[in-house]
RNA sequence: GGCGCGAUAGCAAAGCGGUUAUGCCGCGGCCUGCAAAGCCGUUUAGACCAGUUCGACUCUGGUUCGCGCCUCCA
C-alpha cells in the first residue's frame, strides 16, 4: 500500500487515486531561458522516479510536466542575446531534453507549454473575474483578490495577516491587496504580446499550470508535484486560482489530493539556486561525471531531503554503483516481471511504498549485490537488474560501465593485447615484466583484476 | 519578525520503543606470484538538558546550532 507525504496534510497519508488505477500527475517544469542546473536535475529525476513507481505498481499513469516558454526572465535573455524568444527557447528546451535523456529521465506524457495555452488562461482569468476573485485594474494589469478565498494559506500554513506583517516587496499601487498577485500582465512597448478582453499583455507565471493542469487532468487530479521553494508562492496560488476558477455555486471545487515536493540540492549547505550563483548545471557535471552516477546520486538520498552536492559525494555514489555493477559483471541475466513475492522484492517495495524510501530500496540492491558475488546465481543477479530498472538504474551491460566508452580510454593503449602479454609474461613467472604492464595501464587509470576465468579490466 | 524543516558514526544516508540498515573510508584475516575485485570479521553513532517507559537514537518538553519559505527560483 503506497504512502506519499502530502504537504496539504503535513503527513504521510495513504494513496487513493480517484479513479481506480489510474493516476493523474503534474509536475511544475522548467523556466527555459538558461541550461539546467542539478537542481533541475533532482525534480526530474525524482519525478521520473514516482513516475516509474506508480507504473510497476500497475497504474495507468498521464503525467504532465510543463515548459514556461514566456516570462520576465525569458524576455529579457533573449534581447541580451539579440535572438527571438522562440529561439532561445526551442534552444534550451532541446538542451533540457538531452540532459534529461542521458539522466534516464522517461518523458513525461504530455509537456504543454505556456504560450500554446494563453486563450485557455485568458478564459480562466475571465472566469474569475465573474466569479469576484479578480479584478482587472486601472493599466491593464489583473490581480488575483486573495481576501476572497478564504482558503488561501492552507498548502504553505501562511496566513493573510502574518503574510503581510512580512511584506518585503514594494507594495504595487494597482493592487487591493498587498497579497494580492498578478493574473495578466499589460503589454510594455516592445514585449510579446496577446490580445485580451482587457488589453494586450501576456499572462503571470501561475496561472498557466492552473489553466494546463485544467486542460489535460481535469479539475481534481491526484498528484502535483514541484520543487520545495515553489509551494509558496506558486503552488498556494494556482490552488487559489484553479478552485475559485472551478467552483460551482459557492463551493469550491479542490484541486489536487496530494502535493508532493522534493528538497533542495545544496552547495556548502546552501541551496543551489540561480540567484546564488553557486549552481553547477547538468552538462558541467556530465563532463566529469557519468550520467548514471548522476541519477544514483540523487536517488540515494531520499526526495525530499536536502541533497548536499559535491566531489566528494559524487566520487563516493560512483563507487557504490561500481560496486553493483560489478557484482553483474558476468552474470547471466534475463529481463522478466519481478515477482513481488520474494523476499527481497518485498522489502523493496515496502520501502518504496513508504514516501518512496529510494535509500532503503537501494539498501536491498546492495544486499542482492552481496548475494550476488557470493553465488553468481542468474536468479539473484536477473532479480537485481529488474528491481534496479525499476527506478531506471543498472540497464548497461556492466562492462559498458566500467570500462567506459573504448575510444576514450584505449586511444594509445592497446589494452587487450597488454593484457595477453602480461599474461605470457606471468605464465614465464616474469613477474617484473607483469607488474611493469600493470603499472602501465594503471598509470592510464586502468585496473587490471585477475581471476580465475581470467583477467578483465576496468577505469578506476 | 512570522511560518516550517533538520541535527545519526571519518564521509554519505535510512529504518526502528528492545534484535547487523546500506554505501564509501579505516583495521584484521582469507583468496592472489604480488595486486585488484570478492568473501569473513571488525572499530567509529544518534547536538545538549529534562521527562514518559522495565527499556529511547526512536515518544514528549525545553536549549543550542543549521537550513528553507515569507521576492524570481526546481
Amino acid at each position: 500500500m503506497l504512502k506519499i507525504y502530502n504537504t496539504l496534510a503535513r503527513e504521510k497519508q495513504v494513496f487513493t487515486p480517484i479513479i481506480a488505477g489510474k493516476v493523474s500527475m503534474y509536475v511544475c517544469g522548467m523556466t527555459v531561458y538558461d541550461y539546467c542546473h542539478l537542481g533541475h536535475a533532482r525534480v526530474m529525476v525524482a519525478f521520473d522516479m514516482v513516475n516509474r513507481w506508480l507504473r510497476a505498481s500497475g497504474y495507468a499513469v498521464t503525467y504532465v510536466r510543463n515548459i514556461t516558454d514566456i516570462d520576465d526572465k525569458i524576455i529579457k535573455r533573449a534581447q541580451e542575446n539579440n535572438e527571438t524568444i522562440a529561439q532561445l527557447t526551442q534552444r534550451f528546451i532541446d538542451a533540457m531534453d538531452e540532459d534529461s535523456a542521458k539522466l534516464g529521465v522517461v518523458r513525461p506524457t504530455l509537456e504543454p507549454r505556456a504560450t500554446e495555452f494563453v486563450d485557455g488562461m485568458i478564459t480562466m482569468i475571465s472566469r474569475l473575474i465573474d466569479k469576484g476573485f479578480a479584478y482587472a485594474a486601472s493599466n491593464g494589469d489583473v490581480f488575483y483578490a486573495v481576501n476572497n478565498f478564504a482558503d488561501y494559506g492552507k498548502l504553505s500554513g501562511k496566513s493573510l495577516v502574518d503574510l503581510r506583517a512580512g511584506e518585503r516587496v514594494e507594495v504595487d499601487l494597482h493592487k487591493k491587496d498587498a497579497m494580492d498577485f498578478v493574473l495578466w500582465k499589460s503589454a510594455k512597448p516592445g514585449e510579446p504580446s496577446w490580445d485580451s478582453p482587457w488589453g494586450k499583455g501576456r499572462p503571470g507565471w501561475h496561472i498557466e499550470c492552473s489553466a494546463m493542469s485544467a486542460h489535460y487532468l481535469g479539475q481534481h487530479f491526484d498528484i502535483h508535484g514541484g520543487g520545495q521553494d515553489l509551494q509558496f508562492p506558486h503552488h498556494e496560488n494556482e490552488i487559489a486560482q484553479s478552485e475559485a476558477a472551478h467552483s460551482h455555486d459557492g463551493e469550491l471545487c479542490q484541486m489536487v489530493n496530494y502535493w508532493m515536493h522534493n528538497g533542495f540540492v545544496r552547495v556548502d549547505d546552501e541551496k543551489m539556486s540561480k540567484s546564488l550563483g553557486n549552481f553547477f548545471t547538468i552538462r558541467t557535471v556530465l563532463e566529469q561525471y557519468d550520467a548514471e552516477v548522476v541519477r544514483f546520486f540523487i536517488l540515494r538520498a531520499h526526495y525530499r531531503s536536502p541533497l548536499n552536492y559535491s566531489d566528494q559525494h559524487l566520487d563516493d555514489a560512483k563507487l557504490a554503483l561500481t560496486r553493483l555493477y560489478t557484482a553483474l559483471r558476468g552474470v547471466e541475466t534475463t529481463d522478466e516481471a519481478v515477482d513481488w513475492q520474494l523476499a527481497p522484492a518485498a522489502s523493496f517495495k515496502a520501502a518504496m511504498d513508504d514516501d518512496f524510501n529510494t535509500p532503503l530500496a537501494f539498501a536491498v540492491l546492495f544486499d542482492l549485490a552481496s548475494e550476488l558475488n557470493k553465488t553468481k546465481s542468474a536468479v539473484t543477479g536477473s532479480l537485481l537488474k529488474n528491481l534496479a530498472s525499476v527506478v531506471g538504474l543498472l540497464q548497461r551491460d556492466p562492462d559498458t560501465f566500467l570500462q567506459g566508452e573504448l575510444e576514450q580510454v584505449c586511444q594509445s593503449l592497446d589494452v587487450d593485447a597488454l593484457i595477453v602479454q602480461r599474461n605470457l609474461a606471468k605464465q614465464s613467472k616474469n613477474f617484473t615484466e607483469a607488474d611493469s604492464i600493470r603499472k602501465t595501464l594503471a598509470e592510464a587509470g586502468i585496473v587490471l583484476e585477475d581471476s580465475p576465468q581470467g583477467t578483465t579490466w576496468r577505469r578506476a
